[in-house]
DNA sequence: ACAATCAATAACCATATGGTTATTGTTTGT
DNA sequence: ACAAACAATAACCATATGGTTATTGATTGT
């Protein structure tokens, strides 16, 4: 059964150490798989196989240079969910306003 | 290992058939197990499973009513997911002009 | 009273998932 | 040339996941 683009970005997000992987890109920027196994907490594998799924959602991009491999995260993928949210649960409203003031903040 | 409630929500709309039920139960407003049944396409068991994932995750709540038990969307429990996207998805742009509209919209 | 309906639970199963250690193939520094 | 470093892959393992059928408990209609 094929999966749906949608599925594969909640599913990748779901894992909370794939989501600390991507939080860290987003927050860092650029790095190596060696780096991001530092930060981790996980065997090199284990990271390399959580990127594998984080590219398969397109959450990540990745660049070899030499021998090692840099990782940078691809938040466009997330359009997805923020469309999913909008379908589903633009309709309840407060902590959307939040969302306002971050957009109004954006507009500077 | 404790699941932060991020995790749950996350997870919980991972799975496309529970992700199905959750959107079935927004747009149609409260339903019976035996009526969410019939839409999943899977057993009543496998619904009712489903069920219980989405109610540790806060996504729905259940009212007894004789034999039957009626299920509802409380979509407020997305907020963790809209925080996350604030937080780690708002470094970029375009789809938020989208979103930004529907807030527009929201405004009238 | 009793058959039927509804939903939860139990028991089970196959496969997916997230982790490990070991290995391999490149690339780099000395 | 060769040892070390980096990252991917292989092989493996325990447990989680998503599904099934069977059963149970409660409620309802006749």
């Amino acid at each position: 059964m094929r999966q749906a683009p949608t599925t594969h970005v909640f599913r990748a997000l779901a894992d909370p150490t794939r989501r600390g992987i991507f939080e860290e890109l987003i927050r860092q920027g650029e790095q190596t798989v060696h780096a991001l196994t530092r930060y981790a907490g996980v065997s090199q594998p284990a990271v390399s196989k959580h990127l594998t799924v984080l590219k398969r959602a397109k959450l990540v991009r990745h660049r070899r240079e030499g021998r090692e491999t840099h990782y940078c995260a691809q938040p466009a993928a997330l359009g997805a969910m923020v469309d999913w949210l909008r379908d589903y649960g633009a309709f309840w409203r407060e902590r959307f306003d939040r969302l306002e003031e971050v957009l109004e903040r954006m507009e500077e």
